[in-house]
RNA sequence: GCGGGUGUAGCUCAGUUGGUUAGAGCGCUUCCCUGUCACGGAAGAGGCCGAGGGUUCAAGUCCCUUCACUCGCGCCA
């Protein structure tokens, strides 16, 4: 017989029964009756019930165990009685009727500062430190499988594609992306620093000029940036992808069935089906993202629209000043048309407004139309015929409200977009078990950077700007788009990608425009700059966040829950203790000495 | 760096307007119990109420400071 088992917790059945087998786990609840004891035995795989009695001599030992012991188990598999048969158990049509045991693990004698047998709720402190039994209990167990299966699975779709997959350096430079670089010092070179790679950008590019074709990778990527929900601390993973000779079309149908299939494959592992809109995606040009949505990642599942009603408001009819003075210094209107609710109850507008207060709005003014007439605190500076013009721009009918928000057009668009959401959740018309994939596209290629009031790259610098050298040359940059896209999944930002600028002299000129003075791409970029004088196929790709796809397949409002090891939010492994002073001698071997902040002498000790 | 929330037993939480000896469930210890499956029952141990200061006859409760965790903002093209 095996060491340790001949079958796992969730494998024995009736067809098992007289058989002597093993079993190893641990001891996941026990159930006492003083002559007669249970104890569920617990592996990776399921439970098995294990039953012992006082005819046998181990039982006073066996008895004191306590819950979390590991143990194996040897006895017969014993077919419950018809009424004893466990329905909600795989495994429980049978016993284990033991008749030895083994402890294999150290007894455990401390109080569990967490109970692996429970959902209950703990608090993130005592999860992280005590990961490992965090890890055993059921969902966050059965989250890591999903990811991992997940992984497989986007491994399986990519290789069947013809993709090949690499591993790039980990160890590298300072590459284009803008969050702050992890640094690693060198000890060979006195002062000089690697960096963690934010993504593997550059390699994958290179690897394109290398000739490749296909690459992808499932890669670790870091960026020294404080935590969200939706984002861990320190370093995520990306299923990143890159591909030579293809347009952007190209990338999207390389993609959209590899994303949609994963997420078709795993819709039902809540137990409730998710429905997945199928490829192709929708496509939402950036500037009618920002209009209809509010941003440039908006969730589908909420069917309310933006529109522009400035024009209404700039009618000489319309004698609601308030709105009027913030068009003449240049500002809109935006409307959001709330279908067939002027039925509800004068709070349900009065919370609204307050809500927009809260947001620092002077309210969040509305008109609810009713049989032809529109009724509410501003409907009476709006004459019909306006009401008209409002009506068929909106689309409103009878039953329906339109809410305004009025301000600058770069204030006025996120704020109707969060109104937007807001709605939406009052009217709870949002349907929670749809994923909704759309791409964001043409991207500005400029923006004006609000802190030095300078032209400066939207997204990434290395994308290949829409019209080419010809509109670098002769158009506002403000106007250019780039060849850039993102992936977006119920409001959350799951990919982002690109067909990539891979002609050195529309790159020079592109970060001519961004105000970087000659000779910064080839200082900067040397390796890649190079490549590029060589024969650089056109090529593009996009890298979509792994965290967040397991995340969003869980149903989990956080990333750790889908991550085995993850830090909390000061960017801290509680169970490793990192980060973490070192001794002396191994900063003299990387030429460091410390300069730190007075507070913080202390506690570096 | 800034704002919101939380902090009471090993864990999850309750604790009234400031008022006697701070409670419950799980876990732990001892005992009873031979068909449970979140087994049941009896008894018990376990508390610097995050820390420090203040107000008060009296503080878990009110005020100030501070720390920890968390959510968000900044940040992340």
């Amino acid at each position: 017989m095996h060491a340790y088992r001949t079958h796992t917790c969730n494998q024995l059945r009736a067809e098992h029964k007289g058989q002597t087998v093993k079993i190893s786990g641990w001891i996941h609840r026990k159930r006492d009756h003083g002559g007669l004891l249970f104890v569920d035995l617990r592996d990776h795989y399921g439970l098995t019930q294990c039953v012992i009695n006082t005819d046998n001599p181990m039982f006073p030992a066996f008895e004191k165990l306590r819950l979390e012991n590991v143990v194996s188990i040897t006895g017969e598999v014993v077919a419950r009685t018809p009424e004893t048969v466990n329905k909600h158990l795989p495994t429980g049509e049978i016993e284990v009727k033991l008749k030895t045991f083994d402890l294999l693990s150290a007894p455990v004698t401390d109080m569990l500062p967490l109970q692996v047998n429970t959902d209950e709720p703990y608090g993130e402190e005592v999860r992280l430190r005590y990961r490992f039994l965090d890890l055993r209990r059921d969902v966050l167990h059965r989250n890591i499988v999903l990811r991992c299966d997940v992984i497989s699975s986007l491994r399986r779709r990519m290789i069947e594609q013809g993709f090949l997959e690499f591993q790039t350096p980990i160890l590298t430079a300072s590459s284009p992306e803008g969050a702050r670089d992890f640094l690693v010092p060198s000890r060979l070179h006195p002062g000089k620093f690697y960096a963690l790679p934010q993504a593997p950008q550059q390699f994958k590019q290179l690897l394109m000029m290398s000739g490749f074709d296909k690459y992808f990778q499932i890669a670790p990527c870091f960026r020294d940036e404080d935590a969200r929900a939706d984002r861990t601390a320190g370093e995520f993973y990306q299923l990143d992808v890159e591909r030579s000779f293809v347009t952007q079309d190209d990338i999207f149908a390389t993609m959209e069935p590899v994303i949609y299939g994963v997420f078709e494959e795993f819709s039902n592992f809540t137990g409730k089906k998710f429905e997945v809109s199928k490829p192709p995606f929708v496509r939402i040009p950036y500037d009618e993202s920002m209009l209809k949505y509010g941003n440039d990642k908006p969730d589908l599942r909420n069917p309310l629209v933006i529109t522009d009603v400035t024009s209404v408001f700039k009618r000489d009819d319309v004698t609601f000043n308030a709105f009027k003075s913030v068009l003449e210094k240049g500002g809109v209107v935006r409307a959001i048309r709330a279908p067939k609710v002027s039925d509800r109850p004068r709070s349900f507008f009065d919370k609204l407004n307050d809500w927009a207060k809260g947001e620092g709005a002077v309210g969040l003014g509305y008109v609810v139309f009713e049989g032809a007439e529109g009724k509410g605190p501003i409907a009476k500076f709006i004459p019909a015929a306006a009401q008209e013009e409002l009506k068929k721009l909106t689309g409103a009918g009878s039953g329906d409200a339109v809410f305004f928000v009025c301000d600058m057009v770069e204030k006025a668009a996120p704020f109707a977009g969060k109104a937007r959401t807001k709605i939406a959740e009052e009217m709870d018309i949002i349907d929670k078990h749809k994923f909704i994939f759309s791409w964001i596209v043409d991207f500005p290629m400029y923006e004006i950077n609000e802190k030095t009031g300078k032209v400066d790259f939207s997204h990434n610098p290395f994308s290949m700007p829409a019209g080419g050298l010809h509109a670098l040359n002769t158009q506002d940059p403000l106007k250019i788009k780039a060849y850039q896209y993102d992936c977006v999944l119920n409001g959350i930002e799951l990919a982002s990608g690109g067909i990539r600028n891979h002609v050195p002299e529309i790159m020079e000129r592109a970060f001519d425009i961004a105000g970087y003075p000659k000779g910064e791409v080839e200082t900067k970029f040397g390796g890649m700059y190079n490549a590029f004088k060589f024969g650089a196929p056109p090529h593009g790709g996009c890298a979509f966040g792994i965290d967040r796809m397991v995340m969003f397949l869980a149903d989990q409002k956080n990333v750790r829950e889908v991550i085995a090891f993850p830090m909390n939010q000061q960017a801290e492994d509680l169970l490793m203790n990192a980060p973490t002073t070192v001794e002396p001698n191994l900063l003299k071997d990387v030429h460091i000495k410390m300069d730190l902040p007075k507070a913080q002498i202390k506690a570096a000790g």
